[in-house]
DNA sequence: TTGAAAGCGTTACCAT
DNA sequence: ATGGTAACGCTTTCAA
């Protein structure tokens, strides 16, 4: 297995008897005759020449290239994101290049410094949190950045955002609507964005349907654990035990609102008839339960698809003020809260 | 907004008062003293150094970028494996740049063709099918490939394959000694890899339980549909109330076993009390369903694994042959059907 | 329209 | 051990 060296644009030259500058013309569609790119093709395709990106990169400083980095791949929510970014991106010729940093701030904050190793033109990022040292490094990224997710005001960076809190209310309302008055929530981790933000929306979402006062903090019927499916099993159980008369469980995500449902169906309890329940994220799993699960979506798709249009406008060359985009959540009724 | 230009190792050279090359060498752990790391190192800070990764790959001809290949990464298979890759390839120090090819054949092979544009050291590709085409690709590749997925013998490449042809027997197997005796298989579409494969495991199986004679081509359990929910729901559906002594029912992914199970739901039999139940792929479908189902997992993370550390010891220069690992099949029980 | 030549930012060879 | 210099493969002035 022979391994002969890649063909350069100097010997597409030599063949088509004509100089580099002429190729490279040719090649990119500059001025020229036609006779003369009719020779550099026919001698590009007699010596098998494909431009090599890494020195076109170096030449044009910029390399077609942009980074999605996130916490983990395996998150629905991601991966509904890179899927909607990967073909929009790939249609305007730019490759993808994945970081998934595994809940590492430090790997988080390394791909961002890493950027000014230019080997992307520009980067979509979902922070874990956003302390200092990303606020900082994002003021000073070599390459334009958006972020999916909260940011402060003042960072100048494209910013796409979901609105979890209103998405919380969103579902409280639909089960208080539908008749529920002793609405429960199981929330992930209080001290993460989403749990406060879906925390907050349900308690907005009791009160505005008349559920609670305003100012009721007894929060009898509200949980805390982890955002996962066991957890929420567990955690329904012991708050179903303890509260009988529940007749409605938001789950903080898909996950959690699985981990309810077997709880449900393990204290003989029926959904919907005895107990309503709504999960969030509106992952696949929720059209494959059973019952089939309401859920809220949060917009992954529609963040990711955004996200890469403002990117795509930035390397274009755009340079207006940064913008932000909130995407609005959206309930997706299925059999579990009819 | 002034963008000011990045600083080279021209200018760290001018502040530390070196020559480029020591600048370099330093950096890069060559032969240099102490006093001269020091004095570059101190300039490297002062000036904010960050090297191109870039001019780097033109110099050294290589990239330290990997690309992975597949119809779409929100198939949960793919999933599975990038969640492998990306880490493996991670802590080697390479990059990962995804392509999506979108069940396009074409695609694919641009995907093949566009590597010798080295913007990467290498690929680990999951073909649709392997055409001529692939084949002769394959064959003339600017840098190592590994494929995962099946593969002519005489293709010359790293192989990596699942084995779903005993996938789909050992789960038979399984379900004949649970006591199944009318066991019936939904599969795709016969015309596929995959399809195929696991049809042939599903006769073998029969026969190996002395459930059907290795020649019986009747095939009165057999459908064969799409890999997707609704498709498995209904075909199980009419599957069913033609053949209600059906007491056990494999699918021939996990989507489609969930859609067995709605539909036996919805035909008042229970699981696995009347028919027992199995998927294939053992995606997190399975873990949350209700029943929680069993599934054949065909080690998609494995096999993922595996690809990447073949390709790591290629792009270590290792010319050793081709190798060819096929990763075994597990099935994990579940309550679907014990 | 074409060709010559100067970089892009590195690494590595060759003297010193 | 260090410095000068020639590549790496391309794009883009600048003259002709």
């Amino acid at each position: 297995m022979t391994q002969r060296r890649r063909p350069t644009i100097h010997e597409v030259a030599k063949v088509a008897g004509v100089s580099i500058s002429s190729v490279s013309r040719a090649l990119n569609g500059n001025t020229s005759n036609a006779d003369m790119v009719a020779r550099v093709n026919a001698a590009v395709r007699q010596v098998g020449y494909v431009p090599s990106v890494v020195a076109q990169s170096l030449k044009t400083r910029h390399t077609g290239q942009v980074a999605f980095a996130m916490e983990d791949i395996g998150n629905a929510a991601y991966l509904e994101m890179v899927r909607r970014i990967q073909p929009a991106l790939r249609d305007q010729g730019y490759r993808l290049l994945l970081h998934s940093t595994g809940a590492d701030v430090e790997n988080e904050l390394g791909v961002l410094a890493s950027l000014s190793q230019n080997y992307v033109d520009g980067l979509i990022l979902c922070p874990l949190r956003v302390t200092d040292r990303h606020v900082e490094a994002l003021r000073q990224t070599a390459v334009p950045v958006v972020v999916i997710g909260l940011l402060p005001d003042d960072v100048p960076v494209d910013n796409v955002r979901a609105d979890s809190r209103v998405g919380a209310r969103l579902a409280v309302e639909h089960l208080a609507e539908a008749g529920a008055r002793r609405i429960a929530f199981i929330d992930g981790p209080l001290d993460t964005v989403p749990g406060r933000a879906r925390y907050d929306g349900y308690r907005r979402g009791l009160a505005s349907a008349g559920l609670a006062a305003a100012d009721d903090q007894t929060d009898e019927l509200v949980r805390f654990t982890d955002f996962q499916f066991e957890a929420g099993r567990q955690t329904a159980r012991e708050l179903l035990t303890a509260h009988p008369d529940v007749d409605a469980v938001l789950g903080a995500n898909d996950l959690i609102a699985m981990g309810v449902l077997h709880a449900l169906r393990e204290l003989g309890r029926d959904v919907p008839g005895d107990v309503r329940v709504v999960g969030m994220d509106d992952t696949p799993l929720a059209a494959t339960s059973f019952p089939p699960l309401s859920s809220v979506s949060l917009g992954s798709a529609d963040r990711g698809r955004i996200a890469a249009e403002l990117l795509l406008r930035r390397l274009d060359g755009d340079d207006a003020p940064p913008e932000r985009v909130t995407v609005p959540p959206s309930l997706t009724v299925r059999e579990s809260s009819r």
